[in-house]
DNA sequence: AATTCGACTTGATTGAAATCATAAACTGAA
DNA sequence: TTCAGTTTATGATTTCAATCAAGTCGAATT
């Protein structure tokens, strides 16, 4: 995340997208630095069938789809609104630029990068080896515990719709209800007017 | 990768480890700075029932388990060498020293957490939704172009067991072997004295 | 109040990979 | 060359999430 300062100075630009836009599609090269003002984005992938991935949902504050300006790569996946947002966007040379000159920014991205490398190599190893059940609740662990910094007495009201859970966990949505059913079962998790409580 | 004099400069040590010796374990805190010079390190985890997902192998020139040093996190899998294996080893304190006066080799480290960023996203995506087949010709794919750097026309003898790739693919070693006897049936692959060829 | 639409739910069935069992092929050391 | 230990191989069986099919529920709109 860069002070939003540091992104006027170097003469960043906001951009529009409405609810279901695309910000930029997986095969793409990447051109620039993007960080989310307002709304939210999740990135993903397609398989042949058609099945969805959800590699991640990005928030306010949160940058986006940097690897491929940093390595000789293209993106992924692609980046969807997923309301409508407001996005900070970058031309890469004065990202470098800016991150030469702000040595503490990069700090930051490093660790962002890091932070994210953490959350793949978690579901990576659940989606490989464990349960619904169990992947369910790694994947609600980890977003109370490093996306809404809450402590683990505190209770997190999971604003993921059914399918979203499963597309993150590689799941479908009918394993995931009775999966959290079971869940609920065990009070692992609560459900009220089928929010899920955790 | 820190080049070796930078690393030398900055009074990194080289470490022995014996093949099967654990470097860090799963949920240790980072304290260190990690370099293959020699020999070859897997980071891997095992579930409750003792499978194991192998998160990447690193070989001479890779750094690893960087992640924890620069987020406040605990190591999301452990690091064991493959083989006899010498390792260049820097303190947290130095490593952030030699980041902060050498601005390009920051920007290398970069480069790699973006790299490896990419290899999770491809792995989380395969994994979440193909086939076995399809899974393991992307893994070979990435390996033979963004590991051993090969052109699409050149041969790349892959130099992984059946249990490895299994390991890296989430699969089982029996679901691995049928699924490469038939790729060698479509041509996909060749398998000559065991070895595979693509 | 009726209608529409998206999200959630439930049950039945199936299919593909995991599991289990067993053996063959290779490797290297004694 | 024999033996012990890996690694690869193959067949039979099981299992559990995916799939298919058919709802219900709830909120928003007319």
């Amino acid at each position: 995340m860069v002070p939003e300062n540091i992104l006027n100075a170097y003469q960043a630009s906001i951009e529009k997208y409405k609810k279901g836009e695309v910000i930029f599609e997986e095969n793409d090269n990447a051109h620039h630095y993007f960080q989310v003002h307002q709304g939210q984005v999740k990135m993903n992938n397609y398989n042949e069938n058609g099945k969805e991935f959800i590699q991640g949902i990005f928030y306010a504050g949160d940058s986006f789809g940097e690897p491929p300006l940093f390595a000789d790569i293209k993106y992924p996946a692609a980046a969807v609104a997923l309301e409508d947002s407001l996005i900070y966007k970058l031309s890469k040379p004065k990202l470098i630029n800016l991150l030469e000159e702000q040595p503490k920014v990069h700090f930051h991205i490093t660790e962002r990068l890091s932070k994210r490398l953490y959350y793949k190599s978690l579901m990576a190893s659940e989606i490989s080896s464990e349960e619904p059940e169990h992947r369910i609740v790694s994947l609600l662990h980890f977003l109370k515990k490093h996306v809404h910094h809450l402590e683990d007495h505190e209770d997190f009201e999971v604003d993921l719709k059914r399918q979203q859970i499963a597309d993150l966990a590689g799941l479908r949505v009918e394993t995931v209800i009775r999966a959290c059913k079971n869940l609920e079962k065990k009070k692992k998790i609560r459900i009220v007017k089928r929010k899920i409580l955790f």
